[in-house]
DNA sequence: GTGGTCTAGACCACA
DNA sequence: GTGGTCTAGACCACT
């Protein structure tokens, strides 16, 4: 009945390596993809609101690394370059990939389905209207045709979709529990690299379920569709990881 | 479909408001209480991995806010004192620790009763007898009555506990849902200083309950069991808040 | 027996600086002269081997001062100026240029004289039908009556001349003997702005001389014969100057 | 008879490449030796007139290169390494230098013993009490056993010495043959690393005669003297150099 | 309008 | 009092 926090080691991370950080990470999320550029040093700056110096260490580094390329001038900027590509490490980092997936959704599925069993029990009236909202705009979307997107940039749908989900975390009125789901997504996206822009057929009847089932404030309905939601994505990623 | 990690502002904390945390934090939880000393500089500055420079940063600002009494020489050190009471504030931090616990607890049921569900399916007859021997020691600690201690400090009988509520995490075999767990309990932990070192007479009970489930990788029962256990939990310590 | 280099002030200089104090001793020396036109900004930056936009800074200088005037458009460029005159400047200037002028030669007789001697000493086979050759060719040169050349331009006599100067040096094998000639030689023509085209009547007698002399392997006629020369057109330069 | 000044290239060099090429040579000529400290970072800083970040970037390269150490806190700072040694490398680094120390002797040579003559034929009164001033300095030096100096650091012979050479120069009253004495100075002493300390038995007595010779302005004896001084060190370091 | 470099000053952690 | 890091701003060269 403890697990109290001891005292341990303090480790201090010098400000660029945050930003490095930050950088790869967004690079890996698929935010910025092999040919794209980076926003301008001074951008990059102000938005870690660091200095110029700071990015330009964590800059230096993904140089040296040849993830990306610098080019002067106007017109110039920071280049990301294609990954080079080296078949043992990519069999290890599919392997790697796999585990990290399986962790992400094993992560997904119990956190999200229980924040949707408790949205359904808490949520106020106030909370449905802008899920409701986001399910219909997803559904035009679809319509639409505009839902899949070879291109690996974040859509239209995706960003929707993501407002959905962490709209029911925030239904249930727990902050933790949001910061939990926000970061069960992020990590279900780094091995994808997020390169994968497929929307299953039905994700948004899900969607429609799992809001009908909160509406309701019917818990286990809710549960049970968010479950097997997750469970569908899942199955998809993985499907698409052993491509 | 989305939530990509964005760039977001970078914040870099100096060595010395890390240190000024655990500290704090440790005082918080019980690890350090009223009357008893901290640990000498050096052996902060050790634990901490961090100059004494350092350490003696945050001692000033512990100092200034009165939470510790500063003696010199033989004898000396850093006493901790009392907290300064007062009413209002006292009331606020009850009310924001209640609403802290149950945000702890919701989070706790969910990601513990997943845990639980998981490992039943996937537990290795390697993991059994660790938690086997765990849950043996606690009841040796009850029988023994060194279970209940009004002292606030970390007990026997937690650290057994956590080591298994941990253990079970461990035997689902993904490392983001033994943080997760390990977050969990940290956090129950927090608003609640400690200070509350009672166990329920029949916690153990539980855990044996739990482990049984999991041996026979009964995934519900294991679920249903570690949810039970956990509400127990909660309904103590809700209950003690509000004494 | 010391001497060591100390720490003293780093002074960066722009490139643009760089380029305008090129251009400048370009016309200084009568490389280009009123009435010439300077190459094209694009040829300028590659024979510099820097930016046009870094070329236009010192441009832009130069123009400032009255020195060249920009002209667009076809036919366009940047024309020399004739340099306005101020006789007090005037005066002064001479009087730095006879200063500088007896510095140069003080220079380059102990200098070249030195080498003249090493060479003789040191010279392989090898390095004398080159000089041969340039002896020849400057007679050829003489005889065909290209050699005086009011213009100031750089004539075929000097590049031969100073082809010569420059190989005997070389033949000594000391590369730091090497850049103090050619360094004594530049600094000869600073204050005289090559205007100056007019050539000894025995100028290349002394290079036959003294040709002779290093094959001979006779250090101290070397020796002599180069100071001589020199020497001679030491008196050439400041007759000249005081005209 | 030309060597006009042509258009180059215009290299612009980063005010911390300056700094590395100084402090290097600062460590290649004795300076600072192998067990010494540099100057701190910001002394460092304010004697070569650049910012602290300027004279990091040479640092970050020297100590890469290992040839310092760095060390942080009260008495850290810049530990001067021992060279690693490499045979193959000794080997070609000794010949390298043989030729240096050749090539720096034939260039002192030529323009001490030059600078000799001038300083013979236009020395001022008001020139001979400085130099006679150091040579008895130098005497008294001597006669006190204060001149050899195993330790390498410059001494005060070498200090005076160089002065002494210096002020021959300075007496010629040209300014170029000044700079061309200290360049030679310099790079003799460049490749023998300044750890050589030695000093003839007679040198002071050359010192004498050379400035006899000038007082009396004898301009051959001057010449023939200092030829003589100055091939006398050079024997001695070659000596040493083949040790 | 981009990256490249430098500056001056500050705060920090360290010994 | 040392090096380690960051900041804010500036000027520069390049494209």
């Amino acid at each position: 009945m403890s697990e109290h926090p001891k005292l341990g080691p303090i480790r201090q991370i010098a400000a660029h390596e945050l930003v490095l950080d930050q950088i790869r990470r967004s690079m890996d999320s698929g935010q910025f993809r092999p040919g794209d550029r980076l926003p301008a040093e001074r951008d990059l700056a102000e938005m870690l609101d660091v200095s110029r110096t700071t990015v330009r260490a964590a800059i230096a580094v993904l140089e040296r690394e040849g993830r990306i390329s610098v080019r002067r001038g106007r017109g110039g900027g920071f280049l990301v370059l294609e990954p080079t590509y080296d078949p043992v490490e990519a069999r290890q980092e599919l392997k790697r990939n796999k585990m990290a997936v399986r962790d992400a959704f094993d992560y997904r599925v119990i956190v999200e389905t229980g924040a949707a069993r408790l949205a359904a029990e808490r949520r106020k009236a106030a909370d449905l209207p802008k899920l409701a909202d986001l399910v219909t705009r997803m559904d035009e979307v679809i319509k639409a045709g505009r839902a899949d997107d070879a291109s690996g940039h974040v859509t239209e749908f995706q960003l929707l979709d993501s407002a959905f989900h962490l709209g029911i975390a925030e239904a249930t009125g727990n902050q933790q529990l949001l910061e939990a789901v926000a970061q069960g997504r992020q990590r279900m996206w780094l091995p994808v690299g997020a390169i994968f822009g497929h929307i299953e057929d039905n994700a948004n009847d899900h969607h429609a379920e799992i809001l009908s089932a909160i509406r309701a404030k019917d818990a286990e309905l809710a549960a049970s569709a968010m479950a097997e939601h997750i469970n569908e994505t899942r199955h998809t990623i993985e499907a698409w990881l052993s491509r």
